[in-house]
Formats: structure tokens, sequence, C-alpha cells
RNA sequence: UGGGAUGUCGCCAAGCGGUAAGGCACCAGACUUUGACUCUGGCAUUCGUCGGUUCAAAUCCGGCCAUCCCAG
């Protein structure tokens, strides 16, 4: 069914698109790379990554006799993501760039251009399925490898970009991939996964943020749920609800952020219990299976990345809100991370908490 | 200035004559397309200080220093 349509594949230079690219160009389809410049990335080495990833992706291209083609779009880059990045840990959140990324910029912006040029698809190495239903309606499934399941990043795809979009490495593990990326000969096939957020490769996000804003984030005070000053804190930025490491005070047992008050500049602190909640808003939501929820449902969902789905019990509670109250309460949602709903192995949609 | 108490890792803290627990913090890894969480490993040849007693002291004794409390 992919007999002479035109995909393009998002390359970033790692493993997983190369070897999208290389299951795709086996399918008798027209086959292209593309790999977007989105940012400088500079190294401890004094180089730039994002030009070495450039370098790795049109090797892979070459290699299997494709074309490749470099998008810039730092601009767009920075004030989709960046600038939504720096706002929201201003403002006392936990900003997820990611998902910020795929929606605007990865399957948007790019899908953009290349249905402009023409292709049909664009590909990536998402670890995910698309499926369409009766209705004729695109579904987001996890993959096979759940291990590597990366749904959690795609809820706020729409139909349309569904529509276009496809995830070849659906049915392999990560384990395989890597054989395959091993066995063509592909030079990046012992790179390793990408960690951190990319347009901060030193892991120093909120030094990034004060060299941004040309300004030192100011300290304050670390208090406890009754107001007593604890400690002084290094600057809110720094810090995520639930967090534990790197506050640099010391108490007799663990302690943890529990709150960020951005208008006296206050990170509360508190035991790991207080973190618990059921109920948790979001907006700026999307629905993958339907459009809008007409009455409370129950499914399933998880408040970050890397946690199991939990039974929750979801309402649309405005045009662009849903509650979400979950049977068991969940460890310290935060706001400006998103909650992303399943049913089973299928992503229903998410938001972003507030 | 008298009387009392205490001095063990950056912080808290076990130890009470047999050769320095633990927790917090910190550091390093693992995990991870975000931030976190989590996990693993590291972290006092030394117990305010100087002497003494002992085969052996952080642990007993004495001097000194420091801190805290009560008197004045």
């Amino acid at each position: 069914m992919l007999q002479n349509k035109k995909i393009t594949v998002a390359m970033s230079g790692g493993i997983d698109s190369a070897v999208a690219a290389l299951l795709l160009s086996d399918k008798g389809a027209e086959v292209s790379g593309a790999t977007m410049r989105l940012c400088k990335r500079i190294t401890s080495d004094g180089s730039d990554a994002a030009n070495t990833d450039i370098a790795d992706a049109k090797a892979i291209c070459d290699k299997l006799g494709i074309t490749h083609r470099v998008y810039s779009f730092e601009d767009e880059f920075y004030y989709a993501v960046i600038k939504n990045f720096i706002d929201t840990y201003m403002n006392g959140g936990t900003p997820n760039p990611c998902i910020v990324c795929n929606k605007n910029i990865k399957f948007g912006l790019m899908l953009d251009r290349e249905l402009e040029n023409g292709a049909d698809y664009i590909a990536t190495g998402h670890y995910a399925k698309i499926e369409k239903n009766e209705s004729g309606r695109y579904l987001i499934r996890k993959a096979d490898d759940e291990k590597k399941d990366q749904t959690y990043m795609l809820w706020s795809l729409s139909q349309h970009q569904l529509s276009h979009t496809l995830f070849p490495l659906s049915a392999y593990s990560k384990t395989q991939i890597r054989e395959l990326a091993e066995q063509s000969g592909f030079s990046i096939a012992r790179k390793s996964d990408s960690q951190d957020i990319c347009f901060v490769p030193d892991g120093d996000y909120a030094s990034f943020i004060e060299k941004e804003l040309g300004k030192k984030y100011p300290s304050g005070n670390y208090v406890d749920k009754d107001g007593k000053i604890l400690g002084t804190h290094k600057g809110m930025i720094h810090y995520t609800i639930g967090q534990r490491k790197g506050l640099g005070i010391s108490m007799n047992k663990h302690i943890f952020v529990t709150a960020k008050n951005p208008v006296d500049n206050t990170v509360t602190l508190g035991d790991e219990c207080e973190l618990f909640s059921n109920r948790v808003t979001v907006r700026g939501i999307n629905l993958i299976p339907f459009d809008k929820l007409t009455s409370g449902a129950k499914f399933e969902a998880k408040v970050r990345y890397s946690q199991k789905q939990s039974p929750v019990y979801v309402e649309q509670t405005g045009e662009d809100e849903l509650t979400l109250v979950f049977d068991t309460p969940q460890r310290a949602p935060a706001k400006g991370q998103s909650a992303v709903l399943y049913d089973g192995d299928y992503l229903v949609g998410g938001g972003i908490i507030v």
C-alpha cells in the first residue's frame, strides 16, 4: 500500500529514525530523509551536536541511496518551544518541551512543509502505532515494545497529522532496531539513546534559562506548610513538584518539594505523603478517538512519562478542560506536565496539567 | 567570675575499653526523547585539643580550648 507513495523520514541522526528509513526504503516507496535544525547544541568539547547529527543523518541517507535535506527551523523552534519552556518555568510550572515540539514543529511545521512539497507521509522513529478504525478515525496505539513506548509524547497529534504520519518501528523492539542498524553497517549503531533536553546538552536547564533571560533568577525561601522558613533556595526555576535531590538542605529525613509559589517566590517542602492527589485538571486538550467526551468515562491515565497507567474517571468540564479523578492518588502531578489518557493500549488523548 | 552540660563527616546522630552504625546533604553511574521520581555505587585511618592509664581508648583520667544553660 505504500507503493509509489512519497514518504519523508524525519531523521534526527539517531538510530531509530535511521532504521525507520531503512525499513521504508525496502517497501517500494519513494523515500527521502529530512533533518530539522532547531537550535545550537554546543557540547563540552565545543562542537555543535546539531552539525554532527545532521552529518550522521546525511551519511545514512547516502548509504541508503536516498536524498536528504535540512530544514532550518531555529526561529520557529525558539518561539514555539524554548519560549514556552521558559515561560512555563517562570510561572511556576514544569514544561515538557518534547510534547510542544512534536505538536508544533515535527508534526506541525515540518509535516506542512513536506505536504506542500508533494509528500504523502512523514515517518518518524517513534515507538508507537497508528491504526484506522471503522469510522475512519486514526488511533494511536502502544508499540509492541512496551518498554520503549513513546505514545505519551504523542497525545496532542490531530487527525490531520496522524493521517499523514507513519511509525515504521511499531512492531520492533529496541534490541531488534539496534541489530538492524548493526547489520546494515550504520556507523551510528552504537549511539546512545537521546536524553536530556535537546536544547540544553549539558542538562543544566536553569543556567540556560538564566542565560536566555540575561539575568539570574532570584533566590528565595524554602518554607514548610505552615510558612516557617527552612532555608534558602537557588531560584524557583530549579525545582519541580516532587523533587527530592538538589535541595541543598538537610533534614533528618527525605524531604520533597510540595509546592512552588511564584507570587512570593517561595518553595514549599514537606513529606512525600503530601504529594499525592487524586484530582487533576488539564487544559489544552486533544482527544483522539473522538472530538469530545460527551459523558464521564472510565479510562487509565498517567501524569508523567515513566509511570504505569492508573484507573481514572474523566469528565469534560469545559470546552477545553478535562477533570481527572483517579481511583488511587497520584504522586506529584506537576503543573505544565501532561496527563495522558489510555484505553488499554490505545491513546485516548491528554492535556496540560493546570 | 562561680555552678552545670556538651564537643564524633557540611547537618543530625549511634557508639559507653577491642580497633568509627545510620539518616540528610553532596558526588558518580544506571534509568529516561521533558523536568522529576527511582535504583546502584562513593563519601570520617578518625572522634575539640594536649597529655596520661592500658596489649588496646571516640570510649577511663587530667589540663587547655569552644559552645550552651543557670547564677551574679
